[in-house]
DNA sequence: ATGAAAGCGCTAACAA
DNA sequence: TTGTTAGCGCTTTCAT
């Protein structure tokens, strides 16, 4: 029972026919006449005959595969946007390899690896940090980037990451913070950079003052966020509102202020970035902005998809829209200062 | 400058041996002479060449990649299993395509469908779903699973469930706790049962009584648990200590009795299983039994590469410990009652 | 130590 | 509508 493999010869002994009718009925059907497709289709059922995708893929000259570049597997932001990537690519018989840039030693270098090993029919790039420099690789395929990144140099999928950060910084100053601060993501990474500026361009529309040392440089981990609340609970003169660039930062921020005796919104108004799941569990709730990440994945797909297939290099970037959602942790400022 | 990719012949020519001799220089190098070998590589760099992953794969009759398969790309628990499955793959040489089981329509099918196609040298299967019946296919690949899985038809790696539960329960009853409920997975998932006999056997040994209306059925999200909580709310007769059987649920949990106005641990003590990054974040911290995620990955890989390179198919399944986390939302429960 | 040659399993011209 | 045929790029006997 364990005999070997059927391949498309089996297949067209069975059916008594050739090769070449037999690949036709699988691949576009139409063009087979019903009775030798049904002959073919009872010969492909018992010899439970499945194409051999290696072998296809060699003489088409392409791989069937995706690669995706990102930074951390193991952060759940990036794998709901791979979920989103997933629900495109697997119903169009693309693979989807994941690789991840931090793992090995130099990140760019990781990039021009995939990018001239004709692994890929495409390549999907999840990481900020990359330098679009890396990019120049004569022959290389399709690439699409689901993060900001620098330039134009490849087709995105961005967010509306300033206007994102202009909801957080008008809903805190409608509650009547005057003093509002901003932790930020590492220094290098263009979310940072526009989600800053974001906040900047805001808080000098609203007529706000921008103190430098209420912005407070963390790296999107929970861990990070603690910290800022720890140097804010140092400060002599505190910010009354946050406007924090990850949900993650804000779960991290908003437990250690917790944990240090004081309350939210009470003591501290927060806005976080991203509308992860935990947001809505957290008591009091995580007021943030939503980014719709699976939809980013999903477009992000769809792009390379169309590149893939039309050869085009240049499609339009494409820009999510980005959703307030409203819940506890952002209130009135407190009334003693 | 963009021209076409090189391949091992433009090699051979251009190093003035044959094609057989670039292969070999490039898998074998001891096998060839100094001098051809400088030869080659001073040809392979001036060309650019890089093998051909497609026809190298077609030729060995191997694919070089391992599909995993798994129920939901979104969370973060595979995330972090993915993490650990990708730093053991992609050193060895495997790519690693991820397969969503829930995205199509029937899961077992879809598991059906990957042995069959000849697309990985191995699976990984972390869906404690899936039906092992599924698994009688001829000529499959090695498969390992990550996660319980209905008797002993595969290697497995898993995790001390029932001694998680158990130090869970004990924890509990240390702290004074008499009335203890638990919150499971979805009902036809092997996590689920184990933990709960786990639960169970645990409560047995120290005399406790086991209640079944203070057993509740979640999923394992944090929805679900936020349900439990409303639940529990509105029980009669409460358990004064709950162990849930994932950190999501409980962090859910948590959350909704907070937002009731009712505090952890003073009115409920709770335990999860996990320790999932947010479980130290949380105000207060949650008690929890840590799963090495990560390593639980590395090893399932490394099960499955030693399967793929000796064919051996048998390989002893491995147990990975658990660690008690004790943190605040446990304590002694309310006096009154 | 090296080369010649035979495919791996499939698809796509081109003919018939 | 179907069959014949020529590879896709590589690895691996088998000779030399």
């Amino acid at each position: 029972m364990d005999r070997k493999v059927a391949t498309i010869q089996d297949v067209a002994r069975a059916a008594g026919v050739s090769t070449a009718t037999v690949s036709r009925t699988l691949s576009k059907p139409a063009v087979v006449a019903r009775t030798t497709r049904d002959a073919v289709l009872e010969a492909v059922a018992q010899t439970g005959y499945r194409v051999n995708a290696t072998a296809s893929n060699l003489r088409r000259q392409r791989t069937g595969s995706v690669i995706v570049l990102l930074p951390n597997l193991a952060n759940s932001f990036f794998a709901q946007i791979l979920s989103g990537l997933a629900s495109v690519l697997t119903p169009a018989g693309y693979g989807m390899l994941i690789a991840d840039t931090q793992s090995g030693p130099d990140p760019d270098q990781r990039l021009a690896h995939y990018l001239s090993s004709g692994q890929a029919d495409g390549i999907v790039v999840l990481d900020g940090a990359l330098s679009p420099a890396a990019l120049s690789v004569p022959g290389r395929p399709p690439v699409v980037c689901a993060c900001e990144w620098m330039g134009d140099a490849v087709p995105s999928v961005r967010v509306e990451n300033e206007r994102g950060a202009a909801l957080a910084v008008g809903h805190l100053a409608r509650l009547g913070h005057r003093h509002i601060g901003h932790v930020t993501g590492p220094g290098d990474n263009v979310l940072t950079q526009t989600r800053l500026h974001g906040f900047r361009a805001a808080l000098d529309r609203l007529g706000l003052p921008m103190r430098a040392d209420w912005v407070l440089e963390g790296d999107f981990t929970m861990d990070s966020g603690a910290a800022a609340a720890r140097a804010w609970l140092a400060m002599q003169d505190r910010p009354t509102g946050l406007f924090l660039s990850s949900d993650e930062m804000a779960v991290g921020f908003m437990g250690e202020v917790q944990r240090a005796g004081l309350q939210v919104p009470l003591d501290v108004s927060i806005v976080g970035f991203d509308n992860i799941e935990i947001a809505q569990h957290l008591s009091p709730g995580l007021t943030t902005i939503r980014q719709p990440r699976t939809d980013i994945g999903a477009r992000a797909a769809e792009l390379l998809l169309g590149m893939i297939e039309t050869g085009a290099n240049d499609v339009p970037s494409e820009i999510i829209e980005v959703e307030f959602i409203p819940r506890s942790s952002a209130g009135a400022p407190p009334k003693v200062r």
